[in-house]
DNA sequence: AATGCAAATGAGAACGATTATCATTCACCT
DNA sequence: AGGTGAATGATAATCGTTCTCATTTGCATT
């Protein structure tokens, strides 16, 4: 029972066709938690299971619509998608290597919403990302 | 004393060009304090100073690595730029107006030193947007 | 299992933001 | 004033993403 379950897209009114079973699979996969289109398009490739960019990019989008998957704007231009597990988080990305942690602190996160409103505003959602240089072993940190 | 300074320019080494000083002074005359560069080619078409839109990029890049401008990502893909007053600052979106309130938290400020710290990470710098309903009278506010 | 049809796919064009090219113009130092 | 290397601007190119549309597919119905 860890196989893509067509249940899950037909439960969110999406049609469980072979693309997307391959797509919400590579996800569920955790090989990689965050991936940009590029990223599930070239992973797809390499094994085979082909599926036009444009699907990817369409199925994408469906999915966080669907609330499947979330989506982060980080830098460096392109959208970066993850499974949505219910719990928000944010995230600290490495300069150097691009590693990516999670984290939630429920200090900032209240804090917001008390600056916000100070300032006359209902909160609808946020982005926080802290970009620092990690400390893996793999990691090229230069200082 | 309220003209932009060749001195400005000079002092982080960028000779004071015609659309240079137009572009610097556009942001020193507080009109709009974030600007997009299609804002600035616009606004500087507006009153006759015509600059290159190639020009607007490079030079707000390059007042970005002067340190005289900030740039900032938020939602809707096109980077926005703003004067470096020295002090860091988060900000506020509406998602119905586009309003932009600046806000600066020490708690959430230093809560996210402590969370990298703890992650083995040195921070280099952030950033935190917070999508939200205003309450200005002209917002489309439709919730 | 064959049929029908709306929905999904994929190749490629189109798009919006940004960057690269390169011939012409300009700022600034003799 | 003249010389030179940097800056400009028109335009082409690039990148990520969305759109178009002819073809294929999922799936309900015979
Ligand atoms: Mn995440
Ligand atoms: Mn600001
Ligand atoms: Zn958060
Ligand atoms: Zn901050």
């Amino acid at each position: 029972m860890d196989k893509s379950q067509p249940e899950n897209l037909k439960n969110v009114g999406l049609k469980s066709t072979l693309p997307r079973l391959k797509i919400l699979g590579l996800f569920e996969s955790g090989q990689e938690r965050h991936m940009s289109a590029e990223d599930v398009y070239k992973q797809l490739l390499s094994t085979g299971d082909d599926v036009g960019l444009a699907t990817v990019y369409r199925v994408l989008t469906q999915f966080q619509q669907a609330g499947l998957l979330v989506r982060h704007n980080f830098e460096g231009g392109k959208s970066v998608f993850e499974l949505n597990q219910g719990k928000h988080h944010d995230h600290i990305v490495c300069l150097q290597c691009g590693h990516v942690e999670e984290f939630y602190d429920s200090a900032i996160e209240s804090r917001q919403k008390k600056v916000a409103a100070e300032l006359g505003f209902e909160v609808h959602d946020h982005s926080l990302q802290i970009y620092a240089d990690c400390t893996k072993a793999k990691c090229p940190n230069k200082r």
